[in-house]
RNA sequence: GGAGAGAUGGCUGAGCGGUUGAAAGCACCGGUCUUGAAAACCGGCAAAGGGGCAACUCUUUCCUGGGUUCGAAUCCCAGUCUCUCCGCCA
């Protein structure tokens, strides 16, 4: 959400700001309407002190007066609200603006490749889809998914489940122990509200999954990502500075519908309704987003380099940008069976953005209020890495090897096969 | 699911028709005292929005939404949430 205040005072740049997102912003409108807000705001409270001076007074000859005054109060408020709620509704649906150091360009084409890590192992024979090696081990099932829930489900099972926990539980630890988070288990169904805090709503209602419910007051959501939960977790709340920064880390299921990439991805577990997430989350002072942001890509980076798989680090154009963010990084891991790198990790900071939403505060020292920063990260994406391991950990016979930083976290299995 | 109680500033908590944006305490900030600190004492301390270069000023806000009244934190109605007891249950 944008200041509006901000806004009026930087219209070219605001505007300009907002075409580097491919986003045409109606300025005069928005300049318009709030020109008449403010101009029946004005209206509207001196009729206010008008009649809160007649009901101070006691004065029973202006007792008539007052109340012909309440009537004209209540019109105005009602024009007042239309204007209002016009105004929101364009504000709430503008993106955030991108920073200065983010690459202007219409999509993914435009990224930037900041640098490539790790060793692309030489397979000495072709190496198989993670689907492929799943199903030979008879541990990744789409079908029996397809049967019971529908497509783009799956069941993990035996060692790749064991695998998949490990993957989540060696993250988590990394980020508590390593990288100072906060371990939370959150609830995983937000209200509309909370949605609307990071930006998921109202733009973005065709790719949630709402809950069924009798009251259309009430609407839930299964949460799209953690991101949504953790960073509500200081929505309407004024923080003390000493209290910054905030760092959350959680592994949740996350649902998506993905409308819109039907026929992308449809073999394997690339691209599934529900799939597990260690996400990451900073609350921070709004001048350290930057910095922040570094930080958190370093956490997750160093989550790849201890699994030794092969990634590159990007830096994602303007058009490519996620909705609340004003920069991002994604990490893109090796998949052997694809020749390519696919994104298993997407850091953004969203500077104050979400946090206007949210109405997330802090008091720095001199006791000024102002709405804090607000970043969050996968650390990584569970599903995805499990694919990871799968490819780049996988041997002639089909079998794969465990990587060394999850043995500790996989009952002794060292090799998963058929057995 | 049944029966009660409640929702007030960062927190605790008074107020139950008229200068109440709201007592008191805690926390916090400033000052006096002190070699320094603590204690004690004195003073300050809500947010959002509008107007103004500014000093400042006005409006709104005591869970939310309606209603009564010249006037509501206070009365009425509806809803939400929390707590206690009982039932049920992972």
């Amino acid at each position: 959400m944008h200041n509006i205040k901000d806004i009026r005072k930087n219209l070219d740049s605001f505007a300009k700001l907002l075409l580097k997102r491919n986003v045409k912003v109606a300025i005069d409108k928005i300049v318009q309407l709030d020109k008449e807000n403010r101009n029946l705001i004005q209206k509207k409270e001196l009729l206010e002190k008008e009649k809160k001076d007649i009901s101070k007074s006691k004065d029973e000859k202006l007792f008539k007066k007052s109340k012909d005054i309440s009537i004209e109060i209540e019109k105005i408020s009602s024009d007042l609200s239309l204007i209002k709620n016009e105004l929101d509704d364009i504000l709430s649906s503008l993106p955030n603006l991108p920073l200065a150091d983010v690459p202007e360009g219409k999509d993914e084409s435009s990224n930037v490749e900041i640098k490539k890590y790790g060793k692309i192992k030489n397979f000495d024979f072709k190496p198989k889809s993670h689907f492929e090696l799943g199903n030979n081990l008879n541990m990744l099932d789409f079908e029996l998914a397809t049967k019971t829930t529908g497509s783009r489900f799956v069941f993990v099972k035996n060692h790749l489940a064991l695998l998949e926990r490990a993957l989540s539980n060696f993250m988590i630890d990394t980020h508590i122990n390593k990288n100072n988070y906060l371990e939370v288990s959150p609830p995983l169904i937000a209200n509309e509200n909370t949605m609307f805090g990071t930006g998921q709503l109202p733009k973005f209602e065709n790719d949630q999954f709402e809950i069924v419910s009798d009251d259309k007051n009430d609407r839930k959501f299964l949460i799209p990502t953690a991101e949504v939960i953790l960073t509500n977790m200081v929505k309407d709340k004024i923080l003390d500075v000493k209290d910054l920064p905030l760092r959350f880390v959680a592994s949740t299921p996350c649902f998506r519908k993905e409308a819109g990439s039907y026929g992308k991805d449809t073999k394997g577990m690339i691209r599934q309704h529900q799939f597990y997430k260690v996400e990451l989350v900073s609350i921070v002072e709004p001048n350290s987003c930057s910095e922040e942001l570094e930080r958190m890509t370093d956490c997750a980076t160093n989550i790849l380099d201890q699994l030794k798989l092969p990634y590159r680090k990007v830096l994602l154009s303007s058009g490519d940008m996620g909705f609340s963010a004003e920069k991002t990084y994604d990490l893109e891991v090796w998949i052997p069976s694809e020749n390519k790198y696919r994104e298993i990790s997407s850091c953004s900071s969203c500077g104050s953005f979400q946090a206007r939403r949210m109405k997330a505060r802090y008091k720095n020292l001199k006791k000024e209020i102002n709405f804090v920063g607000t970043l969050n990260g996968s650390g990584l994406a569970v599903g995805r890495t499990l694919i990871a391991v799968l490819e780049n950990y996988q041997l002639s016979d089909g079998t794969i090897e465990v990587p060394e930083a999850l043995k500790p976290y996989m009952n002794n299995v060292e090799k998963i096969g058929k057995n």
